[in-house]
DNA sequence: GCAAATTAATGATTTATTCAAG
DNA sequence: CTTGAATAAATCATTAATTTGC
């Protein structure tokens, strides 16, 4: 196993910790240059990658979302099961069978205009940005959505587009080699679409010279019942 | 649109064409090398970057699947209001909300070990290969599932795992900056996985030198009612 | 003809699902 | 069984076609 090196990654005891108290702290999309900065500092620790940063963060968000899922599930099926007690046949809510767009809000991150280059692509970590907070409503908006079905030769002309504001900040944006190669057009890309949206941007490093744990103080503030999102 | 630049890539006729050009002959999930050289290549016709060529072919191949599915539902739906006219209330197979897993078989793609870099990371692009042919059991496969009815508080505790062979082969390989930061642990990490499957692999240029047309020669070859796949 | 208004295509992201190592 | 890794599906958002009223 460890003797030739494993084909994955195990994060060590210490790696976990570190990504589970960021996690806690509110960071759920970690932007590029933050991918690469929790690369850096966790490499001390053993050997880790950028991707494997990556996919933790992704892992842990879509599971953490099943996990809660399938528990609004069980109490749904009580509730229905109790109602169905009571009341015959009525107030059958579809929501089994409904196809449910899953364009709810999600917490927003990291949206620093700077990190236009690949994913964990090297390149000069400044700062490190990102959003805390907003959290509570990702976690209830989420669990409100507990069950989809998509059939697939629907979804077309019913443009009811919703137009919420949504926060695309392209995190892992990319630019490479063969794209700035031979550029035969040359135009400066002054101010792109720049969403000036709400959101007070809430600076904070991820790793401070002088105690971690205020991360966690930060943002740990949100409703939930048990230590779930 | 084109003075100040938009937002989004818009490929060039040009462009477009090879890109269908190189689908036709079989491509589906180029590697990281091969993103690198066609958009080298076509950076010629006008700018571009790695990841367009990457969401290109990644949109293509799967609205592709999608036109194939639709087609394929009319056609299921039409055979079966015919025997719905012919016998009643008999054979109502419950395609509509059966959980259909997705993991038929997909056209092997290529598989150099050599491309364990970032998605488009700028590299040593020597030789390019690609597995060409084995489009036609794929196209076929893909049309026996027309529809899927994913709910989400299943897919738990029915593995039924088709266990088909699979190739993942790790193309978009990533490494990058903070993970040759600072290793701990030291493997030298040869021969890796290595499917040695079946499949021939044919090696052909991309952009072969002497002549382009040999590309589609090569693999046009297919099943192919009128010209999707 | 020609813009504004709609609709259709499609580029770009995120989420869901799956595979398999440990 | 847990979870790292990878891919496919769903979705969003912008651009191009197309239509419509003038």
């Amino acid at each position: 196993m460890s003797p030739t090196g494993s084909s994955r990654w195990s994060p060590t005891t210490e790696q976990l910790m570190i990504l589970e108290e960021l996690y806690r702290s509110g960071i759920r999309t970690p932007s590029a240059s933050q991918i690469q900065q929790i690369t850096t500092h966790l490499s001390f620790y053993g050997r880790i990658e950028g991707k494997n940063v990556f996919y933790w963060f992704q892992n842990h968000k879509a599971r953490d979302r099943q996990k809660l899922r399938r528990k609004l599930n069980k109490q749904l099926q009580l509730q229905q099961q109790l109602q169905l007690h009571s009341d015959h046949h009525f107030n059958h809510q579809d929501f089994g069978n409904r196809f449910v767009p899953s364009a709810f809000g999600y917490p927003p991150s990291c949206s620093s205009p700077a990190s236009k280059q690949l994913p964990f692509y090297a390149t000069t970590t400044t700062g490190l940005f990102f959003q805390g907070g907003g959290v509570a409503a990702y976690a209830s908006q989420e669990g409100a959505m507990n069950c989809k079905c998509s059939v697939h030769h629907k979804s077309e002309s019913l443009l009811e587009k919703n137009k919420e504001i949504r926060f695309f900040n392209n995190n892992y944006g990319w630019t490479l080699g063969g794209g700035d190669v031979n550029h035969h057009h040359h135009h400066h890309q002054e101010s792109p679409c720049c969403t000036t949206t709400n959101q007070p941007l809430q600076t904070l490093d991820l790793f401070p010279v002088t105690s971690t744990t205020r991360i966690k103080e930060d943002c740990t503030k949100a409703l939930m019942s048990d230590h779930q999102w």
